[in-house]
DNA sequence: TTGAAAGCGCTAACAG
DNA sequence: CTGTTAGCGCTTTCAA
């Protein structure tokens, strides 16, 4: 670690009067010299306040051991979950530093990106979009990635997920009413994760006999959710499936699903789990993700990679299910 | 950015017939050479994939554009408060990425940091205990620091932080009445923003002949908050004010704290503020701390520290008192 | 217009 | 036991 280099290797092998070799043994603890040099040396060293260059040794050595980090940032509540990505970010870094190796938070924009002038080993990369550029740009640049979801339009790049399909079906074995009608309300860009989950409700719906129908938000604004949560109620679904966990809120906070929910004549269900569903004014079942589990073998994973063993290929990991019953129910 | 770097400069040389030289201007745009000349390296370099080596540039640039961000992680959720952490580390982040810098997210522990072997151009240090190790480090390895809060037992290096003194002195005289007996507690190790609050707690109390004591629990455990509250109860106190929003909601928690304080005997203060203290059962004011404006303005003094010019002493920012009165207030 | 060579700071191979 | 030298990949003089 260095910030205002400027006495280097030969500045000691001056000061002491040796060769730079010799000081670079004598501090490495390589060859095998004389105690008396090795500690002129080291005093020397020690003196002039000497610290070896990471760069050049990172230019040797090919690397400096670093790792990127890439995941939307939390700053807007509204957008992330705050603890999902703290969660995500404590545990993929902590991984990390145990192996020496440095994460660095980076930039979702390619452009920020680019002007980033760092060596990385490697980067993970959670949530990536189809068609992801910030995946296409590591590619380009040869930088190795894995991520947690997957990039629905790319085959090759290694990735972890948890098992949304196996836990959303499980969730409506154990949630849903065979012969529901269910509403499936999206949000945003198309996520991996959110397309293994509902087709994990598809896979239900067609073994029950059920319907499904999809419903996809204009915006992220409380006008256009609102509009169709509208069309949901119309439709005389008895299930809302959200994509996640603050969308759910949302819907939640409608005072006509408030009322049919507090009732049986509606379960609201969320693909993603979050302390503040408890909150809710009515029950709201989820599949929980597991985000410090799947951190840790993402970052296993990329070290791995680093130390070039082949990584295993797409991970699932199996979900907890959270079925909070309605009020009715409980009663009964 | 790279990772399995193979081709270099020199090979890109060798396959489209001219010199290491020429290939370096015709990438970068600098010599003068003809457009011909330029285009046949260009798209020699593409066809070969080459991509200059970040570390190389490293060299000689001196310098990566890398700043450490150290900071307690959000592991432990009764350790830290983690919004305050993610709050940090974003708004940091986001103002090193603007710079172009890249922000690495750095152990606590100096064993860790120690085995990094990263060339940092500085670093940012949250909250640094009395006699920091981590900034000892960092001093010994020449990194320029800036923290967040201070080392009270360190003169010389540049922080920023709340204005915690004035802070707390302002909610005291908003909500606590003169001649109160005040109890201060605290926990966990010595922090500058605590000793400030205190001071501030103390400067009123001198002004208003109020009497004020200080009690220190054993250890984070329950058990010893509990005997320290116990304490602060027998001694007569009208006012408690806790170190941190954890421990004040942990203090609340107490029957006999909750019934004194939903009257108008007790009241309850937090040096810290959090979303939390909406929940507890009894009212507790707190002054709020400003972590993304703090962050930002704590990168960008590095951000000038690294490009040469003097930072600023240090900054105080002025905060926020969030009263909340007691029910008995409210009726009246 | 182009190229050779000198470093940036370090280590490993090879001599002495 | 110690020193010289050759790179790691790149840019920047300085010559040709």
């Amino acid at each position: 670690m260095s910030a205002t280099r400027k006495i280097t290797i030969r500045d000691v092998a001056a000061a002491a009067g040796v060769s730079v070799t010799t000081v670079s043994d004598a501090l490495s603890g390589k060859g095998r010299l004389p105690d008396e040099t090795r500690q002129k040396v080291q005093a020397t060293a020690e003196r002039l306040g000497y610290r070896p260059s990471a760069i050049a040794l990172g230019l040797r050595e090919r690397g400096l051991g670093l790792v990127g980090l890439c995941i939307a940032p939390a700053g807007n509540a509204a957008l992330t979950d705050v603890g999902y990505w703290a969660t995500i970010v404590t545990y993929a870094s902590q991984t990390f530093l145990s192996a020496g190796l440095a994460p660095v938070l980076l930039p979702h924009s390619v452009d920020m990106l680019a002007k980033l002038k760092i060596p990385l080993d490697g980067a993970i990369l959670v949530d990536p979009l189809v068609d992801d550029a910030v995946l296409t740009f590591f590619e380009k640049r040869r930088v190795r990635c894995v991520t947690i979801g997957r990039d629905l339009n790319r085959e090759s790049t290694c990735w972890l997920d948890d098992d949304n399909g196996e836990g959303v079906e499980r969730m409506f074995e154990q949630a849903v009413a065979p012969g529901s009608r269910i509403a499936v309300v999206t949000i945003g860009q198309r996520k991996s994760y959110a397309v293994d989950a509902i087709a994990g409700a598809t896979r239900w719906t067609e073994r029950h006999g059920s319907s499904i129908a999809t419903f996809q938000t204009e915006g992220p604004d409380d006008r256009s959710i609102e509009a169709v949560v509208s069309l949901v109620l119309q439709s005389g679904a008895d299930v809302i499936l959200a994509q996640h966990d603050r969308l759910a809120l949302r819907i939640a906070a409608n005072p006509e699903v408030a009322r049919r929910a507090s009732g049986a004549g509606l379960r609201l269900l969320s693909i993603t789990d979050s302390p503040e569903l408890e909150q809710a004014g009515i029950p709201i079942s989820a599949v929980r993700q597991r985000p410090a589990l799947l951190a840790e073998m993402t970052a296993k994973t990329m070290i791995e990679m680093i130390n070039g063993r082949q990584p295993a290929g797409p991970v699932l990991l199996p979900m907890d299910i959270i079925i909070r019953p309605p009020a009715a129910a409980l009663r009964a």
